[in-house]
DNA sequence: TAGTTCCTGTAACATTTGTTACAGAGTAGC
DNA sequence: GCTACTCTGTAACAAATGTTACAGGAACTA
């Protein structure tokens, strides 16, 4: 059951001996909604495949301030842990399952050895980490660049899309949270957006109009 | 002379065979100050390792609004352009030359070859990304949780300090491009920041008082 | 020396974002 | 039903940041 998962978003990705030694070493878990995966500082004795679902970056400052980074879909994997399991490093984010989802956790022994071991192995992780420097400079440009009204729609949208839904299950003050402001400023602005059409409110759902 | 630089800095860093294979194929470059290195849109032909110097990194969104990412030192290379290089993608940021700088360029066909071959290659080229990955997550950090009035002085000492200097030249029309913000907003601060005795005011000039 | 350009300081005002306070609607438990 | 609690809407105000406009000093050129 786990090879039928691994092959459905993988086997393109890897080749079959990679696979086969995955199937072998990795350990399967199922992650419940809001479950966390990995919190701040934590050190990582693995890198996790996501195989289906949605996982949300978190970080978070000393004074326990947060912020959305990104989400990770099937078939990410979490540069940050890949950092540091392999280094024996402090992990400086924080993991939630945004909803439930299925992973495979690859012990870091192997790490090293599969990137001398597999090319597929060494494209995947240099992709991860590509893609993972890519969207921190999109989240750097969110906030360096737009108004909240505009971050607050972009955050709908990317996460409609991320949920797979066109509306989302979500308070203000949640949404406040992730976006590191106050939840008095979420009403005002959703009502905005509610104002132009795009989006409809409801208690506890946001339904989105227009993408 | 380029093995003495590369001796003086990776000699701890990358093995014997590895050095010897960086000086044969590694093109050395001197940089002017303010030379631009890479730009947006890009497709790396290698890497550059760091020799001496310091090189500024900057994004820069469609309408052509920049914003300062980090700086580079001695020691270091850029991730960015390791990702555009062996992925053959378009490199998303600009790097300038803060001040005279010297550099290898090291060719791409050798950067996967050498994953294989040189363990300190591996690590060095995963530390690179962790480096990088941190210095982003800092620079959303600031962004997401400072005023501007702190992110200023963070600045300044930042600079100062991968300056090697207390003083800074600079004007503040330069300080508001690099922090995106207007010209005015940065006069008012370091106004601010002088009567607080931690800066003193010149012009086309600060000095940093306090660290 | 006069003219010109660049850099800095500052005022006045506009906009955006954050804060406090409170009212009322919806929901869950009893 | 009643009660307690959560979530939303909104007003009024405070603080931070951005904009426009202008004046004067410094530096460079002719």
């Amino acid at each position: 059951m786990i090879r039928e998962k691994l092959d459905n978003f993988y086997s393109y990705v890897f080749e079959k001996e990679l696979l086969d030694e995955i199937e072998q070493v990795g350990v399967y878990k199922k992650l419940r909604e809001n479950e966390l995966l990995v919190d701040l500082g934590d050190q990582m004795k693995g890198v996790p495949l996501l195989l289906d679902g949605a996982i949300k970056i978190v970080r978070e400052d000393k004074k326990g301030e947060e912020i959305l980074l990104y989400f990770l879909e099937k078939g990410d994997t979490c540069a940050s842990s890949f950092a540091s399991a392999i280094s024996n490093g402090k992990c400086g984010i924080r993991a939630i399952a945004e909803k439930e989802s299925e992973i495979i956790f690859l012990p870091k022994e192997k790490l090293d050895e599969w990137l001398v071991k597999y090319k597929s192995w060494r494209n995947f992780v240099i992709d991860s980490y590509n893609i993972r420097l890519n969207e921190m400079m999109e989240t750097i440009d969110t906030l360096a660049f737009m108004r909240m009204d505009e971050r607050l729609y972009k955050y709908l949208t990317d996460k409609a899309q991320i949920m797979r839904e066109t509306s989302l299950n979500t308070t203000h003050q949640d949404i406040a949270y992730d976006m590191h402001t106050s939840r008095v400023v979420i009403s005002r602005l959703l009502k905005q957006l509610e104002n132009e059409g795009k989006i409809k409110l409801h208690r506890n759902k946001i339904e989105i109009l227009e993408f």
